[in-house]
DNA sequence: GCTGATCCTGACCGATTGGTCAAATCAAGT
DNA sequence: ACTTGATTTGACCAATCGGTCAGGATCAGC
């Protein structure tokens, strides 16, 4: 058995030559994903975006739900750790403040993925629908009990703790969804007014 | 010169039958258009949930174009009328309290247009950039600077009100767009939680 | 500079796309 | 019943879709 690769079986050091075409279509496919939803979405214009014959393209993936899936698969690996990065043993207030900034910070840094997102649930979140439910939904009913428990503690303004977590996810995720919207109504960089304002609203509401 | 018609040209009285398939094909593209976005909807889709063939549906809309514009064109219609609804003579808190409660009623009773919207937002906007060049920027401009003077009489906190706006936006919105999620994070009917929610929210923000 | 594996593409396939058209059907006067 | 216009559809079209395939480039190791 040779040295262990991070790829399980098969391939014996997947050349970098390899990985650096799959982030070219990734990053390419990303770009159209996120706008036009899966089924609006060709092949073709995805290799075209890449740089690339179509039948290049379908010999790193094989199929169109491949190239989807892995970027699925890529996006909802990062998109549960800012919840689970809410330490228990922290300050109420000062804990779900930095899960907003956290959350803000991500739909500034990857747009695209959050509209990739959005694109699957509106569409009735066919394809990751087993996410929501072995991944988010747990998290998300460990989180409602503790804060919960620091609102029983006092240490909490008495919310809905289930509306209070919809809300973050609005909140943090419509600057990268309707960002197109906000650029119109609104131009020019708002990133840091957007965080001083849910700063601002979330203080007021939460301390106790 | 015939008597005043609703339609101004051409058409005199419209049949009633036209009217009703009309309605039929709008009904079943608004379904397809709000899941699909605009490129991933065909007109077979439509044609098969409308309960008529293709070249029945070309018969009534000239083109798929057509179709999304006018779906475009009947919500946008209704989209601005609770913004316009705030009264510079009320109350500053409840007035914008009762915006957001019309806006998260809109988002309630037309879930779809809602998604209709956001997915063209997503896409860029490509088609309605000018609804919210003309349309919604002017109006935005206006409330903004109604909001900054009740602030500057200290009748409502000090917040920015372009984020202010845009948060009603993402939170009532939030409720249609994401409804496939939150249905599987926290199952079962939360509008009167999200409408008491939001109540609390802003009413805790903006009580000076 | 030969060889074998990897990488890449033009040409192509059947299915589907938005849209057309001629002909069939329907509803309503007369 | 007959005519007229509005409605509906099967058959069809060129373009595009996701995907295949045979063969040409390109590269590393020798």
């Amino acid at each position: 058995m040779p040295a262990a690769e991070d790829q399980p079986a098969a391939s014996p050091a997947r050349s970098a030559r390899r990985q650096q075409t799959e982030s070219a279509i990734l990053e390419a496919a990303l770009d159209v994903f996120a706008m036009h939803g899966f089924r609006g979405t060709t092949l073709d214009q995805i290799a075209e975006r890449a740089g690339m014959s179509k039948p290049n393209l379908l010999y790193y993936f094989p199929s169109k739900e491949d190239v989807h899936a892995r970027l699925l698969g890529d996006l909802l690996d990062h998109w549960l750790a800012p919840l689970r990065g809410i330490d228990p043993g922290g300050e109420p207030v000062e804990e779900i403040l930095r899960y907003v900034r956290r959350k803000l910070a991500m739909s500034h840094d990857y747009p695209r993925e959050s509209r990739l997102f959005a694109g699957e649930i509106i569409a009735g979140a066919p394809r990751i629908s087993g996410f929501l439910t072995d991944g988010l939904r747990p998290l998300v009913d460990e989180t409602v009990a503790l804060i919960q428990g620091w609102i029983a503690q006092g240490r909490l303004a008495a919310v809905d703790p289930v509306q209070l977590l919809f809300s973050i996810w609005a909140l943090t995720q419509h600057h990268a969804d309707f960002a197109a919207q906000i650029e119109i109504v609104a131009p020019g960089d708002r990133a840091g007014d957007a965080g001083a304002f849910l700063d601002q609203m979330y203080r007021r509401l939460l301390t106790p």
